[in-house]
DNA sequence: ATGTGC
């Protein structure tokens, strides 16, 4: 038989691109890593395999614990990691969402193209940078009260239409329509509403950006019509989460779920994979508070968005109407969400934990926006500055290989500290302004540690998705502007 | 990721 060997644990191959950890011991199922030997190489020696195998323990986990081509170690559970938890009988996981719950991207095409942008570049960069809150910290785009917090908790992005920083065709072309209704802003803690109160349209720090892309490739021309896509286009990709708000919540609950739930905690062999029982009050509370945090991401990121729009505005002269400044789509990296899935022949509802993972539902899914839905779900996967990112579609076998879900991202291959050894801010700056992308940043220690030297080969990885029939690859893109915290 | 951790 065709095995790999990790430090510690043997995957068997499945097939080309699946690797299986055999069922053994306390795990309730076995686990499934999806990747080539080259992606496999990058995880054997750290935490990830382990981690994955952990995540078997959790009650009511189905199937298998999947990891993503792009998967690394995280919290608990790896970053890429994707479980589908029986809703009735088995049980919830912070840990295995994520800390920065709904961290996301979305892309906003435009009518320009490349030619109309190149002489901008840097009054672009520099309106971007002044006009896009970034950085550690509060200042969003706007203040708010308690109150509004609430408000945009329970609304998410119909608060956004009502204040005038949405369109309605913002709504549909956004996963949930930019809202989750199972939000429950009773359930968020006074200390994470006061954190978020000042964080509303606010990029953040780490790896997250504002970057004016062109469009370099399209590999479907079909389902790039349907997206909007063409070669040579300027689109904008916008990739935050929900900044202090959504860190409270999951710090919250990982110490409540630990605390209440104590003999769940002991047939678990990590404690940062705590998880509250499926029916318990805390389950429902921690489902109620991270889908109101989730709601937060999409207002945030739609306020980005719009404060975008104003910058073209000033910057071409035009007003965004007329550079059909539109969104393509926008998708959660981090989140559970309960779906129905087919197990065994059954329908059975799932807590389907995705954390680094985005969800690719195929063409025909009831949820796909309906202009999509002959094309299928767009995926939206952000690669390094120096590498650029891709838009995919869900693919035909994605229901069926991973509920409904792929790869979110390049991945990183060395720790921040590390990066920062290896790399300096402004080095990294002046070699991208040789590949014509002018990077603008709060500081020089985040253009280190978010250079194009620690990331995965992000083309690796969305082959790999492509190959697996999870998310197909349409476009690709490549940075023109950069701005971060 | 995060007013950077027990």
């Amino acid at each position: 038989m065709d095995t790999y060997d990790a430090d510690g644990i043997t995957l068997e191959r499945v097939e080309e691109y699946i690797w299986e950890i055999p069922q053994e011991g306390e795990m309730n199922t076995p686990a499934r890593v999806l990747a080539s030997e080259e992606l496999l190489d990058q995880i054997a020696d750290d935490k990830t395999l382990q981690q994955l195998k952990n995540s078997t323990q959790l009650p009511g986990v189905q199937q298998h614990a999947i990891c993503m081509p792009d998967g690394h170690q995280g919290y608990g559970f790896p970053v890429g990691g994707v479980a589908g938890i029986d809703a009735e009988e088995g049980c919830i996981s912070p840990g295995a969402v994520g800390f920065d719950i709904n961290c996301g991207v979305r892309m906003m095409t435009t009518n320009l193209s490349y030619d109309d942008v190149q002489g901008h570049e840097e009054e672009l960069v520099e309106s971007l940078f002044a006009n896009v809150p970034s950085g550690l910290g509060g200042g969003g785009v706007v203040e708010s009260d308690v109150e509004t917090v609430e408000e945009i908790l329970d609304r998410g992005v119909e608060w956004a239409l009502d204040e005038g920083h949405a369109v309605e065709d913002d709504l549909a072309h956004c996963e949930d329509e930019g809202r989750r209704p199972d939000a429950d802003p009773a359930v968020v803690s006074q200390k994470a509403k006061d954190r978020g109160k000042n964080q509303i349209g606010s990029l953040g720090s780490g790896n997250h950006f504002l970057e004016v892309q062109r469009v370099t490739d399209v590999f479907r021309e079909g389902v790039a019509d349907s997206y909007g896509l063409s070669a040579d286009q300027i689109v904008v990709l916008i990739h935050c989460g929900s900044r202090g708000l959504g860190h409270q919540v999951c710090t919250e609950y990982t110490r409540e779920v630990e605390q209440a739930h104590p003999e769940l905690l002991d047939q678990l062999p990590d404690k940062e994979l705590a998880a509250a029982p499926a029916g318990s009050q805390l389950a429902e509370e921690y489902y109620g508070a991270m889908c109101a945090a989730i709601n937060y991401a999409w207002v945030n990121r739609q306020l980005i968005m719009d404060r975008t729009r104003q910058v073209f505005e000033r910057v071409f002269d035009r007003s965004w109407e007329e550079m059909e400044m539109n969104l393509l789509y926008d998708v959660a990296h981090n989140i559970a969400k309960k779906e129905d899935h087919e197990i065994d022949g059954e329908e059975r509802e799932l807590y389907v934990h995705r954390k680094g993972a985005t969800r690719a539902f195929p063409a025909g899914h009831e949820e796909v926006p309906r202009a999509y839905r002959d094309v299928g779900q767009p995926v939206i996967i952000p690669g390094s500055m120096g590498a650029g990112s891709y838009v995919l579609r869900g693919g035909e076998s994605s229901m069926e290989t991973t509920f409904g879900s792929t790869a979110h991202g390049a991945g990183r291959t060395m720790s921040r500290t590390q990066a920062k050894d290896e790399f300096w801010g402004e080095d990294v700056q002046d070699e991208l302004r040789g590949q014509k992308v002018y990077v603008k940043a709060q500081s020089g220690a985040t253009v280190a540690e978010e250079a194009p030297g620690v990331y995965k080969d992000v083309d690796e990885v969305v082959r790999v998705s492509d190959e697996l029939g999870i998310g197909d690859t349409v476009a690709r893109t490549f940075p023109v502007c950069n701005i971060k915290g």
